[in-house]
DNA sequence: CCCTTTTTGTGAAAACTATCACATAAAAAG
DNA sequence: CTTTTTATGTGATAGTTTTCACAAAAAGGG
């Protein structure tokens, strides 16, 4: 399983919308209103308003017919579709440059994440780097399973990926975000979610290439 | 302009999917084979190979009949339609923890992207860090415009954001690849991809989330 | 209290994307 | 050379996502 199918008759789409409307929604709350309007939080993410309402639609999310929305209301029924209840517990594998940076965030903490520990098959690496502790590579199956650990970062190189997630999903979690640019197989039941930076900036680079009439080129 | 509308009928799903073709088909180079099907690619990366003929199809890549394609010609092809040549130049504005990470990736300069520079507005950044010599963000634009730079990254947070932005598009970038989790708005025209890691890690525990036949909660 | 204004909620339509299925070509086998 | 096998290329189909457009509800003004 890569990523499952669908969730009763959702969008997919609109999860990472919601995401995003959370993140809009906490820094109106923190500005002081307590009302929004779809077009305001259409503007805020770079969306129409039509999309917001449709989005709220597709969850039964209802405001007030010209009142716009309650932003603490929304905001704790976005939370509960989400599930973001504080005290997501996370761990990285992989202590490299991008497993210190994710350790590092701070933003994490503020949506209820908590990035628990680190590991690594480099002695170097373990101890503590900044915020967590960081623990041989060889103690992360039993530290998931006997925290009850749910949700793993794979931050190691390509050639280990996959055998660091048969790690992690014997030890028990049920989803991985992997950084490592290789499709991966799990063995049971766990979500991967792949986010291959590479990809990205070429994507990037394509639309750059494409809009600077290349073509002449070949 | 957040992504140009549309490039001559081309689905936008299919650009990063001909990156993923291109990384496996380094792979299956090296390997020595020069043969693929199409099969093989759609394993490769978790599609379908109906999917990846019709990328293909869509912009007009053939191979033979019974005898796949070439690996080689495929590659070249490829490459020559995201525009990756070697020497695309790129910048890096906050060299935080996400910029260092980013700056000292290998894996980048493989695809002929080379990361120029680094510019933060704390001295202690500057100076070099690793691969790339890091400058005093005041000689940003100047740099870009000086070397005709077209791609930044922006690895800012977010509250700087949209005035680091402002200060790569007047260098004249014409594509930015935002990591702060804010929407930003080019004066000019830029293309400006986000990628924003905690939606990321968001999404996934939705899912998480939602297996966990999570409902009764509420 | 009624009229105007504003913003929601949502079916319907449009646009976009993925999958299917099969004709077609070419290689291999006989 | 003919038959069989195998994999491509793509039109048709199905599915998904976004946009449109407007009725309906509520707020406010006169
Ligand atoms: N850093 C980036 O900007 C970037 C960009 C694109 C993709 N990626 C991908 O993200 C992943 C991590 O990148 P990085 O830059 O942090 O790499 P890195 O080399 O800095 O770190 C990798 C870490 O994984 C550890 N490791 C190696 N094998 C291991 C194993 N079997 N078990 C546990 N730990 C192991 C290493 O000791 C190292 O600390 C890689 O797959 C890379 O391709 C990174
Ligand atoms: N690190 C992560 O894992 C992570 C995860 C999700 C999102 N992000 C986002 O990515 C961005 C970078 O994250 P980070 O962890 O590297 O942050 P960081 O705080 O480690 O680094 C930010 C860097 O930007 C520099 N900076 C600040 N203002 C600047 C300005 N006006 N001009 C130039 N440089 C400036 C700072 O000096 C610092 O070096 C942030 O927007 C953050 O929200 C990071």
């Amino acid at each position: 399983m890569n990523l499952p199918q669908k969730i009763a008759g959702v969008n997919k789409n609109s999860i990472p919308r919601l995401v995003q409307y959370k993140y809009v929604l906490k820094k109106v709350l923190a500005s002081g209103s307590d009302r929004v309007y779809s077009n305001e939080l259409a503007d805020a993410i770079g969306i129409t308003a039509a999309q917001v309402r449709k989005d709220f639609s597709l969850f039964g999310i209802m405001g007030n017919k010209r009142g716009g929305y309650s932003v603490s209301d929304l905001l704790g029924i976005i939370q509960r579709i989400l599930g973001s209840q504080p005290g997501q517990d996370v761990i990285i594998a992989g202590m490299g440059h991008l497993g210190i940076a994710l350790s590092n965030y701070k933003g994490f903490e503020k949506e209820g994440i908590c990035i628990r520990a680190g590991f690594d098959i480099d002695p170097v690496k373990c101890g503590v780097q900044g915020n967590i502790p960081v623990y041989p590579f060889s103690e992360c199956e039993g530290y998931i399973s006997n925290r009850n650990i749910k949700v793993g970062i794979l931050a190691v190189p390509a050639d280990a990926a996959q055998l660091v997630l048969d790690v992690m999903v014997r030890g028990g979690v049920e989803g991985v975000l992997n950084f490592a640019p290789v499709h991966l197989m799990a063995q049971r039941s766990c979500v991967i979610h792949d986010v291959n930076l590479g990809v990205e900036l070429e994507f990037l680079l394509y639309f750059v290439n494409a809009l600077n009439n290349r073509g002449g080129k070949a």
